[in-house]
DNA sequence: CTCTTGTCGCGAACAGTTCGCAGCATAGTG
DNA sequence: CACTATGCTGCGAACTGTTCGCGACAAGAG
């Protein structure tokens, strides 16, 4: 979805093209990382700089509503984390000693929701899909008992 | 995990069995379900009247430090909602209609494992598998545009 | 029983998010 | 184009969930 065609988008349901909407979506447009609303607030005041923390909040509730973006709650993270909401879908690494965030598209999620439609009824509208543990470049140097095939229990040392 | 089992757990690992700490793994142990540290403080304050709030959290950390415990935030919930840790993972599907959260088991978070041991190097130690949409019940009398396979619902699990 | 020190209860601080309101600017209308 | 109704905005203050700092307390080792 192209930044132009916002203005219309929001008018054809009910709602007004502003400045600040369009300097949120912009921002989160130009960045594909998973931003908390308070750098996402410091990309929008480079375009627009009046635009307000509130309004940052009340632009991506509403593009939330118009399914234009989404949130994900990563971790232990205190903030969340907004990104526009593509067709594809994707899912999470989240390492947990670097902290770095693998922002994966694969076959996963379809799984998901093939298991899903198989009986059990539920009519899955997102499906969010987050995993930490550590990134290849982390686990390679250092190896805190490997997780391989036998399923680990839950408590570790 | 039995309750009485935790005092010898805590100190074996350096800690000190107390009584805010049994009073909070209690209440973790008597309700299955996904709760707010509000309501998890609700319930330890009917054994223990004096646990303090702060208390509550303090225990939740470090059992979430030792393994025993784990926190999951829940789609647009602002508060994180606590579970024992049990060994037999399983995910949760959130209803957004009537809001109701399945704690469901199942082989999903198993294929997730299994798909990226096969060459992602990632090593994964957490899945956290969140699904909104609709439950059997709510998908049942209203249908609001379904978003994927359109699938009448059938029985619940 | 005594002593050490990890833990607690308390209240205040903090971060992230939302609210209420007066004024502005968008977009439909003449 | 100007005019107008009202949806949005910026602002600051309020709110919620969580954490911190501190003196007092009690767990548990000797």
């Amino acid at each position: 979805m192209d930044a132009d065609q916002l203005p219309q988008l929001l008018r054809d349901r009910g709602h007004r093209a502003t400045r600040p909407r369009r300097a949120v979506f912009e921002a989160l447009l130009d960045d594909h990382g998973h931003l908390t609303v308070e750098e996402l607030a410091e990309r929008v005041h480079s375009r627009q700089p009046s635009v307000n923390l509130a309004s940052v909040y009340r632009s991506l509730a509403l593009f939330e509503e118009l399914g234009l973006a989404r949130e994900t709650r990563l971790g232990d993270e205190g903030a969340g984390r907004w990104e526009l909401a593509h067709p594809d879908e994707h899912f999470h690494l989240v390492c947990v000693e670097c902290g770095n965030i693998d922002h994966h598209q694969g076959t996963l999620v379809e799984q998901v929701r093939e298991h899903l439609a198989g009986g059990h009824g539920f009519q899955a509208e997102t499906v969010d899909l987050t995993v930490t543990g550590r990134c290849a470049d982390c686990a390679g140097h250092t190896s805190p008992e490997p997780l391989t095939s036998p399923r680990p229990a839950t408590g570790r040392p």
